[in-house]
DNA sequence: GAGAATTGCGAGAACGTTCTCGCATTTCCT
DNA sequence: AGGAAATGCGAGAACGTTCTCGCAATTCTC
């Protein structure tokens, strides 16, 4: 190991700094940091010094002693095909690290004993926020207050009701509304909804409690434009997020008796599920059958026809989840805030118009 | 806010354990972090009054105190769609956690002067080691040992020559040149290859000096099996990670004279580009138009045809870049290895067979 | 030009851990 | 039973910062 001549055997410290700018430990740190009272030419001396000896400031200790680590942390849903959760996190990232936050990522599989041990943790690690994609609803006490310290805390994605904290949603409900009626002006009447649902552990034809809000929006949508259009036969099929089973469910719809002549799918996976079993039985989308899904990803413009979508800011939700936490971790006194973002719905070629085929 | 009643004003530290324990400060943390000698009573009466004053202990002190911090840096592209890199990235922060490590994620994009401040921030950060995706494999003083406070290096997905660092690529030579020979014996003759290129800002079609030696290798392994075929006429484009440029790149192959029958992308965001354009001409994939690209992700396996691919082993890349930064963190005098994993040609229906159109 | 205000800087404490000593007390061995 | 070894524990230092005090030297004020 070659070593820095001038200090032998470890990384320069500030007082390596003092020592080598013959000045005391105190004014170097004012001299780097730039506070309190030094004159100029001091500052430009140790400056220089600190330069040329490579002294770099440990974050660690300055840590210690502020009591701040600049530091948030992410609970977040690990799910290798969910386009959303991977952009929040990019966009969480790199919008924390353009305000001089670092981030800490825990995956949890929507599983509560890991989001458990994934706040202790981070907590213990001093972060100065959370951030939490919450894996249930009914259960939040390792997120009031107390158990998390009293520090910031933003929901994203879904509400916990009996948490007051600033929450970040998306209106699912308005956009898969509009999805159905979409369907149903281009004379869809006959509907089948795949619906993925961690909390069940087989296919589910009636709607389970569920855990998670964003998706009860999502269905409260579809059901309410259902109602309206006075659609009483729609079927539904409630499955975890297992490929093979979610496969099967669309098979069932499909081999059904009134099989539907469009599916809507909750999320990224279940979509693919829908493709799968429409490749495998040769069903061209847009004119065999139809589909619609939630949240975008370039490949599903890409392919032709393009599929239809219910599409979630989720750059903007990362973005504000962050500038809503620091605004808490610079500010404690600051009153938590639901804000619920709109979705759009992006039509493409996925929806075949049964009409004009007449 | 409402306060511990024991404790007010603030969160237990060991201090707080001691004396409610009526032990000193030494005998505490004996009892809570089990080393040096301690009585059985001892130890089981200290952490009952930890539980019950709800004590957790500050990891940031810790690290301090150690001069470890349980941390690894990741130095990666950020790339909205490319998969490799997200789930690399995945990878990599599940693999640390099972290990008791943390991981700091900063996201470069493919630039240079990006990647040296994420450095030079994550060792003030303290990280324990460092895993980077190296923008440019020309420049690396950043990465040299002293640059790097001779901390443990690991280097993913590409080499960078000079630097004697643990390396963990996948082997695309073999896997691009297979690619190549399985369309010639499905009578291909008429190739075009898109290839991403980060360090140019125009479609260039004579290879540009390639700063990354994964791309290198793609373009060796394509190369080297058109040569073997006797392929002489091939059509290439070096594209920048831009949407519009790619698809001009994939229009213009499809314009020219001796149009291809087969395209072969570098990545992802190349492969969109081929598809798109595909779509918007009517070309249908497999039997008008052939494609293959390099990075397999759950959608092209779902779309019909399925999209033959290059599938490079990002899951274990990412665990062994994980296993090897730690054993090199926990023994520092561990030799750095070059490892390469082997990649795979996954078939699927996107290459028309020609010869059986006779 | 004398007192007051300001400026520049050093000494030392503090953040919360862990670890090295050393000192009693207990247990062991013959 | 008497010395040696082992055990249990406390005092205090150390990690690298920042910050509060206080003191001397300089500048200001009338």
């Amino acid at each position: 190991m070659v070593e820095n001549p001038l200090l032998p055997g470890r990384k320069p410290t500030i007082n390596d700094v003092a020592d080598a700018a013959g000045v005391s430990r105190a004014t170097a740190s004012r001299a780097l940091s730039d506070y309190g009272r030094v004159s100029k030419s001091t500052v430009d001396h140790v400056r220089a010094i600190a330069n040329q000896i490579g002294y770099r400031s440990n974050d660690i200790a300055r840590s210690m002693r502020a009591g701040k680590s600049n530091t948030i942390g992410l609970v977040v849903i690990a799910d290798f095909t969910n386009v959303f959760f991977d952009r929040a996190t990019k966009g969480i990232v790199d919008t924390a690290r353009s305000h001089g936050f670092e981030v800490l990522i825990s995956n949890t599989d929507e599983n509560l004993s890991v989001e458990r041990e994934a706040v202790a943790t981070l907590l213990q690690k001093q972060v100065d926020g959370l951030i939490v994609v919450a894996a249930t609803a009914s259960v939040h006490d390792h997120l009031d207050p107390k158990s998390i310290q009293f520090k910031p805390l933003v929901l994203i994605d879904r509400t916990v009701p009996g948490v007051n904290a600033t929450t970040i949603t998306t209106d699912d409900f308005t956009s898969c509304e509009e999805s159905v009626r979409s369907a149903f002006k281009l004379g869809h009447r006959r509907m089948a909804f795949l619906v993925a649902t961690p909390n069940v552990t087989t296919v589910q034809s009636v709607k389970p409690l569920l855990q998670n809000s964003a998706i009860e929006d999502r269905v409260n949508g579809f059901q309410s434009a259902l109602a309206d259009s006075n659609i009483k036969n729609a079927q539904w099929a409630f499955s975890p997020d297992v490929p093979e089973l979610a496969d099967s469910a669309i098979e069932n719809f499909l081999d059904s008796k009134n099989a539907p002549t469009i599916i809507f799918t909750s999320n990224n996976d279940m979509a693919l599920a829908a493709l799968r079993v429409f490749g495998k039985r040769g069903l061209k989308i847009g004119s065999d059958i139809s589909l619609v899904t939630v949240d975008d990803s370039q490949w599903l413009e890409a392919i032709s026809p393009g599929i239809t979508v219910v599409e979630r800011p989720v750059d903007e939700l990362a973005r504000l989840a962050v500038e809503k936490l620091i605004e808490q971790i610079s500010q404690p006194g600051t009153k938590p805030e639901k804000i619920v973002l709109p979705t759009r719905l992006i039509s493409r070629g996925s929806i075949a118009n049964l009409k004009a085929n007449k």
